[in-house]
DNA sequence: AGAGTTTTCTACATTGCGTAGAACTAACTT
DNA sequence: AAGTTAGTTCTACGCAATGTAGAAAACTCT
């Protein structure tokens, strides 16, 4: 169970940027900008989404467990319940876990992977 | 463009399993086995698929790109375009390209990775 | 040409997602 | 406390992907 639609996946997005819980409608209002070209006076192109559309997005959102919501507060409030960088970690393991010869994937992940991110990549596992 | 259904996860991995083309037909029949527990004479419990749902979905994976087939041979004989570790592997990589902050990604993939795998990784990187 | 085999076309049910109105509920005002 | 307002849940519709397969077309063999 991973993929996210294209809103879901913008709001996940807004979720992780913003470090704060937010509500349905200040994401209703990001959303509206995000997709706004820089000083578009003109009006539209900004996905003006109604309210309640957000609202059904973030439920589906915390039925999968990406997101967290505060009952309590009148405007619930709503973030992402882990890191984007954790989430994605997780997927990739995900991925890697789908197949039964796990050292063969790790082998072509590395193989194409760039010179920078390799430099990472030892430095995280640290010296053999 | 990387989330496959279930009937077509199946018949990719048939298809990495064994190395040779295969038939829709074979398919078919390996299908009603793999789905069969060991032993069970009483019939089915074995997806017996007909022929034309296998053709439908090894027509849409070779619109995603993950089969391909021969023509010229009249029962068309298929395989898989890449290996399931290459094709694994880049959907890892596309995983990770999902993300802004890669490093931070890596690190948290790193930080959940077994010990042997890690092993694994510090061989594949080579020393530093 | 006819029969059998294989492939393509067409089609339908189900599910996930984008989208939002209608209805319900909690809060705010006076 | 009743009315108004803001927020949430329900219900619903359209579209695309997927599982599924019959009908029709194309090919092969004799």
């Amino acid at each position: 169970m991973a993929s996210l639609g294209e809103l879901e996946r913008a709001v996940m997005d807004l979720l992780w940027a913003g470090q704060e819980a937010a509500t349905a409608n200040t994401l209703r209002d990001l959303l509206a900008q995000s997709t706004r070209s820089p000083g578009d006076t003109t009006g539209h192109e900004g996905k003006d989404l109604a309210v309640t559309t957000v609202l059904t997005v973030l439920s589906r959102l915390e039925r999968k467990g990406l997101v967290e919501r505060e009952r309590g507060t009148r405007p619930h409030r709503y973030q992402a319940v882990s890191s984007r960088a954790d989430h994605t970690a997780e997927l990739m393991h995900e991925v890697l876990g789908s197949a039964p010869d796990r050292e063969a994937v790790l082998a072509r992940f590395i193989g194409s992977v760039s010179a920078t991110e390799a430099e990472t990549l030892r430095k995280l596992l640290g010296h053999s």
